[in-house]
DNA sequence: AATGAATGAGGGTTCATTCAT
DNA sequence: TATGAATGAACCCTCATTCAT
């Protein structure tokens, strides 16, 4: 046996374990991401875990390693996916600067991004529709960890826009869901109609903010 | 045979009788009530037709004799529950008198009344959201009835507050569906958390539309 | 009430009821009409009892009025097609004339008639092959109502034929079945190739014949 | 531990080894097997897959992982089955000596011993007649893959004989199929009759041959 | 770690049969 | 007599899950 043969195998060893070990690290994640496109497609009970695995292109059985079940695949799924939306945006917001008429105008913004532009975000919509009276754990994890929060913060940002003058009391102090509804309707209804829906995405945004600023700006702190 | 027993038996049969009439009649819309219950509560593709049948007082047979398959019963309810919608709306605003302001007041109000405090009309967006993918021709049939009809309503409305002076130009001139969008959002958050969510309606719709008129409303129509 | 309107009720009524009467005698009789061309279309099992009372004009339920299940159905309407063969055959043969030779080329003409031409014939040894083993009656029957009584008279007249010193005492002794083989076979062709079969049946037939025949007899018997 | 243990575990785990890749392997064939006992004992549509996979000794489940449907498996039983039958035939007669007449003695022999006899070629009448209306497919295949082809193979064999002298011209050149009658008669027998068939085979056969032979043969070939 | 053959429970659908009308 | 709505037992097929390899 020759050195150069030795050599090779080594390298060759040393390659393949890299990859092995690579991709071993990297086979829950590749399940969870075929997993959301599979249920994303066809909803929880019409997807077949023979579909996930093809996404994923590994067989059954390989996903029943790293998960126990359907369900809790769906459900670390929908987790995986749903973790990291809050934190950035309260990251966002505290270090946002200017008049609360910016900085809503900035909140409004990003959480387009997030929610109605992002298909994931999207998704995530049509599984708590969709499934959530299955998984009731993932309806009451979003809710505390994303919708009330959210709504928390929209609220203490109106409170103080109040509170400077910059809105209105009587309206700043009512029902902040509004203020985010229509970011929502557009995400459920590319949900529901995806390319058919024929709407100006930017002139929606801005036609949004502008009459929500409209109605919440007080006389003395709208433009002339 | 004593008087007692004719007698009964004449009710007996009698009562039988209409029963037996009224049910046969009855059965289609018994059992389409049934599936909408039952794919509300989870959905087409986890409800078996068993479940419909137990639901509708029959066995799983029955329901074959009045529908083909599980993929047209489904549909059917849907068109069944979808029919009535718009044509309530045009009606009420065909009907509507005063200002356009007092009209689109009137006309949010209305759509509140049938979408989103109605169930029948909250499940319908869960069923577009859930299977429209599997069932295009549901979606298309509702785009082209109901979602596109029912936003010209409003663009014209808007359009006409705008030529009589009442609304601002720029804003009414520009994607209508930011008008009704707080509404469809509170149907989805019935949808998603259901008795969780701790929204007040009254206040909530109140705040929608004096922030969408405040929004709306140029300086010489508001209110002083 | 004028003499006119009672005589043409009294007409209509004679009229109604013998019409009545004649198809309530038909009935059964159009009911194993078609139960015979559904069976044979698609077997046994594979036949509703809706195909046959559809083909009948009937519905399901009157067919349950003058047959007990779909086994006797199928049963009462073999025995239906069944029976009239072989009475003829005797019949045939009782009053035919001339030499061995002769009354063997008609008795093989005539079964050509009754089995491989008639249709009925036909679909019968499909009932045979197909649903024998699930109604063994059936079968038993037909052995010793139709099969055997045939192969008898065969028999017989090849006997006759060998005592008289027309057909060859070593060949006619043994296995008349051979004789009307080529008859069956032809059915069986049929049934199975239908119209794809193509063989003329004419000249089939006579060299069945020929060749039965120059098979069977002695020298002498030869025409020259 | 004792050896005792230890050398019977070894040999338990050759042994099931052994078992799962022979099985695994043979599974297709043995599913096959069991597909043509109960179709052939009960018809297609009469025949349940569980029946089949008792006799295969698996579960309902397995059989489709080989096979897509009923119809399918059906299908393919067929085809597995009628594959050998002519090729042999063609190889028999390539090797055949003598004069035409005992070439077509021994053909009908061969035939006989393939068809008449073996099982498989009688149920495979059996599937022709019962199911070809349904799978119009395997009988287009049986016509051109054999029955055309044994026909021009046995009027080949009586052309030739016709052209040295053998056989009498006038018969030779009409409906080969005659010649092979008796045999596809038998079998059909066999199918419908069973086991209360009392027919002497050899007899038969003999009988056949002759007949065939004393009509065929021209007055010089016969044997004095 | 991964494969894939195999299981077995379950669901959609069919259809012989019944029975009130 | 005849209808046809309804039943209920099967049957075909699917698919989550297991496990020997």
């Amino acid at each position: 046996m020759t050195d150069w043969k030795v050599n090779n195998i080594d390298r060759w060893i040393g390659v393949e374990m890299k990859l092995r070990a690579r991709r071993k690290a990297q086979r829950p994640g590749e399940i969870l991401e075929a997993a959301f496109e599979a249920f994303a497609e066809r909803g929880f009970a019409a997807t077949r875990m023979e579909d996930v695995a093809a996404l994923a292109g590994v067989t059954k059985g390989a996903i029943y390693f790293y998960f126990e079940t359907k369900e809790q695949l769906f459900q670390e799924m929908v987790r995986h996916y749903g973790r990291t939306v809050l934190a950035d945006a309260e990251a966002m917001l505290a270090s946002a600067k200017g008049s609360c008429t910016e900085r809503l105008r900035a909140l409004i913004l990003f959480v387009y991004g997030r929610c109605a532009q992002d298909r994931v975000g999207r998704e995530m919509i049509r599984f708590m529709v969709a499934e959530g009276k299955s998984f009731p754990q993932i309806v009451a994890d979003h809710y505390s960890e994303f919708f009330a929060p959210a709504m928390q913060q929209i609220g203490d940002l109106l409170a103080q826009g109040a509170a400077s003058g910059e809105f209105r009391p009587e309206l700043a102090g009512k029902s902040p869901e509004i203020i985010l509804a229509p970011m929502v309707f557009l995400s459920l209804m590319r949900l529901i109609f995806a390319d058919n829906l024929r709407i100006d995405e930017g002139s929606y945004i801005d036609a949004h903010i502008e009459l929500m600023l409209n109605g919440l700006l007080t006389s003395s702190a709208r433009k002339p």
